[in-house]
DNA sequence: TCTGGGGTCCTAGGACCC
DNA sequence: TCTGGGGTCCTAGGACCC
């Protein structure tokens, strides 16, 4: 029997472990922290409005609540406008309120509810805090918005140690320690897996999934846990007899090819059988950047005109400030509208240049609301720019990062041959 | 009294080029 | 003389996620 020599043995590759980790009802946590008096009571928190500002009867966007008593507080029963649930308590929960939900259906279900307006500064602090002590303890550390992240555990110091859980362990209570929040772990051989893994043991759980528990632990759960399969897919697996990712994985490829297409076949084929190669990715380029606004009552094109001109600008300048705080210049400009029976348009056009100004973006999402149907009421107006350049790598290309002289301006617009007699 | 805001990715058709 | 086959870019819509 050869015995493997040591310095083989040291550099044999360490199994890959990925490491999803979620903060445990991120915005409601981060709440009760502030407002202590409130543990245990339903709290739902919404809206982010002016109606929601107005209903609380808060100053000028200044946050009075922890001066008066817990009994004065807003109740969800009291507010009246178009706000949705951006996160609930877990006694809230109980009342079959959650996420994205309207306050005003929620306040059939919960009245009693207390409802707290949301204070993203807030929340960024407190993200940015988890996220540096995450990449303190493992650098290798994937991004995915306010709460969650990914982290790559494989060549960690003590990354591998019972796959993963002792290092979960030490950033959990890291975390914690640091900022009073919980959050729950999932470790994996892939993204997909600690995903799954990580909802296992909610909330301040962690969860350890290894390839050869496959059979046993994801198998039985119903395809909506996959990160990918929405309610769509979940509906139209349900209606060809599958409920399961088990059931899912007895399908051949050429099965669920024939009646997903290509990609998303092969997709589900590999999810179902619990394989993902997606690396953890540390940074990437954003590949849009957009403002939208849901109006406080119906806007109509004619009749509001005035109104909605004046935020549809508003939109285009916060477009604009975004691009240039991010230092990005875009190449394409759209419009979304949203019509008060819920159906959705956008319209978008390419420039010939590149561009962060706000009058060019106005201009041109302009003729973009102009090949909209608007003959009915609006509830939703949205400005989008996309193909993105970081300023930086936009050397030597036709730029247009101030308003552009007139002529200029006016040659970009007509040079697009189907829309001259618009503007 | 339904249903926010900010994203990503995929599909599919047409234009246009080789 | 009747219609191929790639490739890329643009646009619109939709599913999905946080």
């Amino acid at each position: 029997m050869p015995v493997k020599p040591i310095s083989e043995a040291q550099t044999a590759p360490q199994a890959r472990r990925i490491a999803h980790l979620d903060m445990d009802a991120f915005y409601a946590s981060v709440e009760l922290l502030r407002y202590p008096q409130l543990k245990g009571l339903p709290v739902v928190i919404g809206g982010g409005r002016r109606p929601v500002d107005d209903a609380l009867q808060l100053g000028q966007g200044e946050c009075l609540l922890h001066k008066i008593p817990v009994a004065q507080f807003p109740l969800l029963k009291d507010y009246t406008g178009r706000g949705v649930i951006t996160t609930a308590t877990y006694a809230a929960r109980q009342f079959g309120v959650g996420s994205a939900m309207g306050l005003m259906k929620a306040a059939k279900l919960c009245p009693q509810a207390i409802l707290l307006p949301v204070d993203f500064a807030e929340y960024r602090r407190y993200s940015k805090a988890f996220k540096a002590i995450v990449t303190d303890i493992a650098p290798l550390m994937e991004d995915r918005g306010v709460d969650e992240v990914y982290i790559d555990f494989t060549d960690v110091p003590g990354g591998q140690r019972e796959g993963g859980r002792v290092l979960a362990r030490l950033i959990q209570k890291t975390i914690f320690q640091q900022t009073g929040l919980t959050c729950s772990v999932g470790v994996a051989p892939n993204k997909l897996l600690a995903k799954m893994a990580s909802e296992f043991n909610k909330p301040n759980g962690i969860a350890i999934v290894h390839e050869s528990d496959l059979v046993q632990m994801i198998w039985p759960l119903p395809c909506r846990k996959i990160n990918g399969i929405g309610p769509k897919a979940d509906e139209k697996l349900q209606g060809l007899g599958i409920q399961t990712i088990g059931e899912l994985a007895q399908k051949s490829v050429d099965w669920l090819i024939d009646h997903f297409g290509q990609k998303t076949g092969a997709w589900m084929f590999d999810a179902a059988h619990g394989l993902d190669h997606r690396p953890v990715v540390l940074e990437s380029e954003p590949v849009s950047i957009s403002r939208e606004t849901t109006f406080e009552q119906d806007l109509h094109a004619v009749r509001n005109k005035a109104e909605l001109g004046a935020i549809f600008t508003r939109l285009c300048e916060q477009v604009a400030d975004d691009l240039q705080r991010k230092g990005y210049l875009c190449k394409t400009v759209g419009i979304k509208l949203r019509y008060d029976n819920f159906k959705c348009v956008t319209r978008d056009q390419t420039l010939e240049v590149l561009t962060c100004d706000a009058a060019t973006i106005r201009k041109m999402a302009g003729l973009c609301l102009k090949r909209a149907p608007l003959d009915r009421p609006l509830r939703l107006l949205g400005v989008r720019t996309a193909s993105l350049m970081p300023v930086d790598s936009a050397e030597g290309k036709p730029l247009n990062r101030l308003a552009p002289p007139e002529s200029e301006a006016q040659a970009a617009i007509t040079s697009i041959a189907f829309l001259p007699q618009l503007f």
